[in-house]
DNA sequence: AAAGAAATGCAACTATGTTGCAAAGAGTGT
DNA sequence: ACACTCTTTGCAACATAGTTGCATTTCTTT
């Protein structure tokens, strides 16, 4: 398996202490995190500097961000090694209950045809409502 | 053409003076608002008020929020008369460069299958990149 | 080792969203 | 018309997220 240090140096990202805790926490989840919940875990890294990590990780592909609505911004590693293109993500699911936002890897975000003149850099598909578990 | 009283009528919202001066300002509008672009328009609302008749509003399917990762979301008139399920709505794009967010109207939101048990309520598809204008 | 550049932590600040509460207003029944 | 109630509104306060300036530390380069 490729080491944390390989991971960012792929992406021409500089290892650094903080860029390793952020980047292995966020390996940790299986489902988008909000800077918050990475600034709970760890204790030792300032929220500027998840800010800053997170940022940085998003301009370099690492990461994309996801606005589920619930107030955060989220974060998720890309795990593809190309860049983040609509085509390459998948559509999110927020639980209006349970506050969860989880991933549907299966689905590809649709296409959609822009109108002339228009660039698509990245693309957000977020569909809410009720998840299994609170639906029952 | 319907007056402004007899849309929140059709919907079960009671007619107010700021009720009706902030639909009349959602209408006057082609593209999504955010509140403190109505708080700036409806100089005599209070903020609050503003967004408690947008929220009011939503649950009675009068708009829909859209969050373009502004950081601040948008509401927008529903344009059908009936709800606003996520096959009735359509895709946005946000301009990175100018912060524009664009109603692409002809472009309905591509549905997906969710997993066994889950229920859909509402869906948010956003593209963002560069605008027809920003791209030249 | 010295100089310069980058990263980090701290603190302050802005913007957005949200709530409690009291005053004003609308509606209801007598 | 009056008293009572419920709703709406504005104000102020607060909560949270996001962001920035700056000094200190750490890393790089020469």
């Amino acid at each position: 398996m490729e080491t944390k240090e390989e991971i960012l140096a792929a992406k021409g990202v500089k290892a650094t202490p903080n860029r390793l805790l952020v980047l292995d926490a966020l390996s940790k989840y299986g489902s988008p995190v909000s800077v918050a919940e990475l600034e709970d875990q760890l204790q030792t890294v300032d929220r500027s500097s998840v800010f800053r990590v997170l940022t940085l990780f998003a301009e370099h592909g690492l990461v994309h961000a996801i606005e589920d609505g619930s107030g955060a911004v989220k974060y998720e590693l890309c795990h593809g090694q190309h860049e983040c293109t609509p085509a390459d993500m998948h559509v999110h699911f927020y639980c209006d209950n349970c506050h969860r936002t989880i991933c549907l890897e299966s689905q590809p975000i649709p296409e959609v045809t822009l109108p002339e003149g228009f660039e698509a850099r990245t693309a957000n598909y977020i569909i809410k409502g009720l998840c299994d578990k609170c639906k029952k």
